[in-house]
DNA sequence: ACCGGATGTGAGCGTTCGCTAACCTGCCGC
DNA sequence: GCGGCAGGTTAGCGAACGCTCACATCCGGT
């Protein structure tokens, strides 16, 4: 039945990790990390329960895997940027684009990260915030050198909005994705300058 | 050794149930709802466990009553606004302001309201919802009145943007509470302005 | 041909959860 | 001053949870 045998069985075999993480994240998001079973995990992925454990440690590790992973993302994706050049404005513009994007191609991963840092074992939590920190940072010196006569608190308060703003739309999806894209751009832009 | 017995004990004992619900606001907005315990709550309050189902039917009761009176009151506040008149950028602002106030007194509820909907019971999750619509409905006409040349899902899809704007703020406060507010209504109508 | 590692299954463990039951206590109205 | 009710306690039930274990299966390399 399988038109192309071995190379896309053996490519979802080793995908099963990310296949797992991405169910994960769906049900996650919905139903918070105490709402969500071994069980439930297994069976979003098609095996059942306990093989969970073929590929992670615990529950606990399919989280911290997974918030850490998209800091990872994030950071690297607004440091690249940052490091690109051009004006501030573009900068700015840059990075907006660049999490909206994000947070529209994996809105279940952005929920996830949004509601559930809590959840993360103390060790996990460290990491992931630390990188948090750093991505934040970013956002904040592009911030200030865009939007003159900002302190570096209110430029944190204000990244930290911007993040909601964005980040509260992937599940209210009422326009097509190129629109949704435009008018939260804009709306960011829009709040960021205003902030001065 | 109580300065003024019997109404301030009597009060308290009328508030019993608002001082659980206050309880356990904080406690699923930092753990989420099936995080918490019962006797976590019980606890919380000084009593222990089991006692609770003397002020509530059942878990869910509590998570269900506390949703349902949050968006009556953000309903309730937001149409009130939308009543007494002013130009539409008054009015606006008013809202803004009415939004910004709410999550900076109480950012445990606008957070378990934000996070916690999908843990309601179907009958509570569709009055909730109910309720949010309309506060929505009332935005997205206020927006719209406003900000010209814009439709209808756009302005919807702006009002969430700007709730998840101002809702993310709540724990995260390096600013002093007057500022803070100055700085989120600017943002909020910095965005809606520029969405046209 | 066969062995071994990777992957999955089902049973079942100890714990925790939401909730009920039975009982106790102190206060208010008669 | 006493009876009843509001509000609290502890014990414990049944179910669900995270996870381990012993065992089955499949598949690639020698």
């Amino acid at each position: 039945m399988p038109a192309n045998p071995t190379p896309l069985v053996r490519g979802e075999k080793a995908n099963r990790r990310e296949q797992i993480m991405a169910a994960a994240a769906e049900l996650f998001a919905h139903h918070g990390f105490h709402g969500v079973g071994i069980d439930d995990i297994g069976a979003a992925v098609g095996i059942s329960g306990p093989a969970l454990y073929r590929h992670f440690r615990s529950k606990d590790a399919i989280l911290g895997e997974m918030l850490g992973s998209i800091s990872h993302y994030l950071l690297e994706g607004g440091t690249a940027r940052a490091e690109a050049g051009g004006t501030p404005a573009e900068l700015l513009a840059a990075l907006v684009r660049f999490h909206v994007d994000f947070a529209l191609d994996h809105p279940a991963l952005i929920t996830v990260q949004e509601r559930n840092l809590a959840n993360l074992t103390d060790s996990d939590r460290r990491q992931v915030r630390a990188l948090q920190r750093q991505y934040v940072e970013v956002w904040v010196q592009a911030i200030r050198a865009a939007v003159p006569g900002l302190g570096e608190r209110q430029a944190r308060s204000a990244a930290h909005a911007v993040f909601g703003l964005i980040n509260s739309t992937p599940y209210n999806r009422h326009l097509g994705d190129e629109e949704l894209v435009d008018l939260l751009c804009r709306l960011a832009l829009g709040a960021l300058s205003a902030a001065g």
